[in-house]
DNA sequence: TCTGGGGTCCTAGGACCC
DNA sequence: TCTGGGGTCCTAGGACCC
């Protein structure tokens, strides 16, 4: 049985879609690139080689105005990102039924079989390329190897519509010199870790004894090292097993900082509003309430508390939420720059509640079904249509919307 | 003047129970 | 009464991914 894995990756798949340059290519909203490229040094995509060149990828919003004054800055269009990438994913799946997805612009596909060769990875590399550039338009960096990391190593290294076999025979050559910063899973501080004791390249961190990598870096140095020696099994998810979601959150840099606890509680209302109706719309409930904080100077801070019920309200994310603020003394902080809630410990709201002697319980799913019927209002006016007292109090906080702006549905959303 | 947002996993220490 | 160990849950923080 041959393991044939790919790994895709849709190239500038934000620029794809919309014809625009991401600065900074951190999820910041985009700007329309236009020929501002050449002129004023902005790289459209922060490829292996633009690194290596030394030049500067990363570009806060405010840097790229100043040196590009002409800049226009266009907000991102997630329904568009969604149609993309399903398109993708839908011809993904009528090759194989093992199609993983890592984000929304890569996917790993699995099509192991007793007659599998490598090469039948190659040709089908090519021929995904070439519907993707037919039918959509846009290109795919794909990966051919026999374990996840190494597909994704390959589908990295050459960019943009290109495909990179990582074989058992050429792998030594191809993959050892790599930084090892190039393997998923080592990042900036792993990275500076690494180098620390000379490990610089994947050959060295391949070659380190794993009982070594376990004393020193615990089990993700374990990881690591198998990773960058090709030893991963690790399957591809079928399709329709997405993981479940964990956790929903939103956070928001407010567009003034928060001075007082007044603005604060309006924040975090807004905040906590958006994520209790997601929170519904996915039809989960969580009983444990995390709040996040960033002062002004940028340091953060974050507690969490666990309630004795499984809630998707924001008066009770707020609630909560407003008891750590109190017992944490983050008022001590002010003034705020960044504010965010998030609901852990998940279960279906399908789930029977246990009925209490207080009817706490009863006024909650009363609770409940008021605030199904304000979605639903929205759903059908918009979301301006009804509103909360405490936002209309500052217009400023009032314009941020963080289920609009900010929240890429789940990829489970796209098999809908 | 400004430094994003939404997630996942791991770790280490502490509380608690048996 | 004291001590120890194992298991589980909680918590805060760190690192990583897109």
């Amino acid at each position: 049985m041959a393991r044939v894995i790919l790994h895709s990756d849709a190239n500038s798949f934000y620029a794809s879609c919309e014809l625009v340059y991401r600065p900074a290519l951190r999820g910041l909203p985009m700007a329309v690139c236009g020929s501002t490229e050449e002129r004023h040094g902005i790289v459209l995509t922060a490829t292996r080689e633009a690194k290596a060149r030394g030049v500067r990828t990363a570009m806060v919003n405010w840097e790229a105005r100043r040196t590009c004054p002409e800049l226009i800055i266009v907000p991102p269009d997630y329904p568009l990102y969604i149609y993309f990438s399903k398109r993708l994913r839908e011809m993904y799946d009528s090759y194989t039924d093992r199609v993983e997805p890592f984000g929304l612009d890569e996917c790993w596909l699995d099509i192991s079989g007793p007659t599998t060769t490598m090469n039948d990875g190659v040709r089908l590399a090519a021929e995904l390329r070439r519907r993707a550039k037919e039918e959509l338009g846009i290109t795919l960096s794909v990966g051919v190897s026999w374990n996840k990391p190494y597909a994704k190593l390959g589908s990295d290294m050459k960019k943009p519509d290109a495909t990179v076999l990582l074989s058992r025979d050429n792998y030594r050559q191809a993959v050892f010199p790599c930084p090892a910063e190039d393997m998923i899973g080592v990042g900036y501080r792993t990275g500076a870790k690494l180098r620390s004791r000379a490990i610089h390249t994947l050959g060295d961190l391949a070659a380190c004894p794993p009982e070594y990598m376990q004393k020193w870096l615990g089990k993700i140095g374990v990881i690591l090292q198998r990773y960058a020696a090709g030893d991963d099994t690790s399957p591809v998810m079928p399709s329709g097993m997405e993981t479940v979601v964990k956790s929903v959150g939103n956070s928001i840099t407010a567009p003034k900082d928060m001075l007082t606890l007044e603005d604060v509680h309006c924040v975090m209302f807004i905040v906590a509003e958006s994520v209790a109706a997601r929170l519904r719309e996915m039809g989960m409930r969580g009983r444990c309430i995390s709040l996040g904080v960033r002062s002004a100077d940028m340091h953060c801070f974050s507690a969490q508390n666990t309630v004795d019920f499984n809630t998707a309200q924001a008066e009770d994310i707020v609630s909560t939420a407003t008891e750590i603020f109190t017992k944490k003394g983050y008022a001590n902080i002010l003034p705020l720059r960044s504010l965010g809630v998030s609901v852990t410990s998940l279960e279906s709201d399908k789930r029977p509640v246990q009925m209490d002697l207080l009817g706490s319980a009863l006024r909650r799913e009363k609770s409940n079904a008021a605030s199904r019927a304000v979605d639903d209002i929205r759903r059908r006016f918009g979301a301006r249509a009804i509103e909360r007292g405490i936002a209309l109090l500052d217009a400023d906080y009032n314009a941020i919307n963080p289920k609009e702006d900010h929240v890429i549905h789940p990829l489970g959303f796209l098999r809908s």
